[in-house]
DNA sequence: ATTAGACTTGTCAATTTTTGACAAAGTTAA
DNA sequence: TTAACTTTGTCAAAAATTGACAAGTCTAAT
């Protein structure tokens, strides 16, 4: 998705016509850090997640991805990584998975 | 690479016939901490990254590569992301390379 | 031009997380 | 058994993140 995770709350939120104010009251914020958190000035909580997935009834699995892969992403860009990394992070993933017993 | 960073840093050790007591002190580390570090324990911190590149006379830019690669890979499987995750984190890369101007 | 509502920014104490340091216990080989 | 090496547990100190509030900007309506 081409935009932020900050990005797609503030659409979400206008999209539906809310104010900072009535969302963050929603989501159990501040609505001066809500605000910060739209404009990528402050993370989202990721134990908000399932609110936000109530108010906007989303698929919290989606949202899930499109919150990891924006901390992700943000990690990769601030610290000015090559395109190797992705690719190697893949890799261990895999490798990862292997090596660890399944979690029941 | 088919190993955790921790492991990388054990094998560098090994390979080159340290302690972690020597290494550990090439560091500036205490050696409990290294240990729990090769046991993928504790993380590695970037800022120790040029000291082990000078220790093993490695490429700082590959180093940076495999310790990035190794906190999201570590981050994926923590949260359980499922394989869409690095794609929309590659997009995203993109999407803030693109919205950011170039610094100098 | 003033007001009201919406949004942004700055600050800082409080909470949470990570780290450094040390003790103690486990492992291995002579 | 020693001795050297490694692992694990604990916890105070340091660092990072968060919640809360004040003060600011911006816009639209009157």
């Amino acid at each position: 998705m081409r935009e932020t995770f900050g990005e797609y709350i503030k659409r979400l939120r206008t999209e539906n016509g809310f104010t900072l104010t009535q969302l963050a009251a929603k989501l159990d914020l501040d609505s001066a850090n809500l605000s910060k958190i739209e404009n990528n000035k402050r993370e989202f909580d990721e134990r908000r997640l399932s609110l936000l997935s109530d108010v906007f009834d989303l698929d919290l699995a989606k949202l899930r991805t499109e919150f990891f892969s924006d901390i992700i992403a943000k990690k990769i860009y601030e610290n000015n990584c090559d395109e190797e990394t992705l690719v190697l992070a893949e890799e261990k993933v895999a490798y990862l998975k292997s090596k660890n017993p399944i979690t029941i």
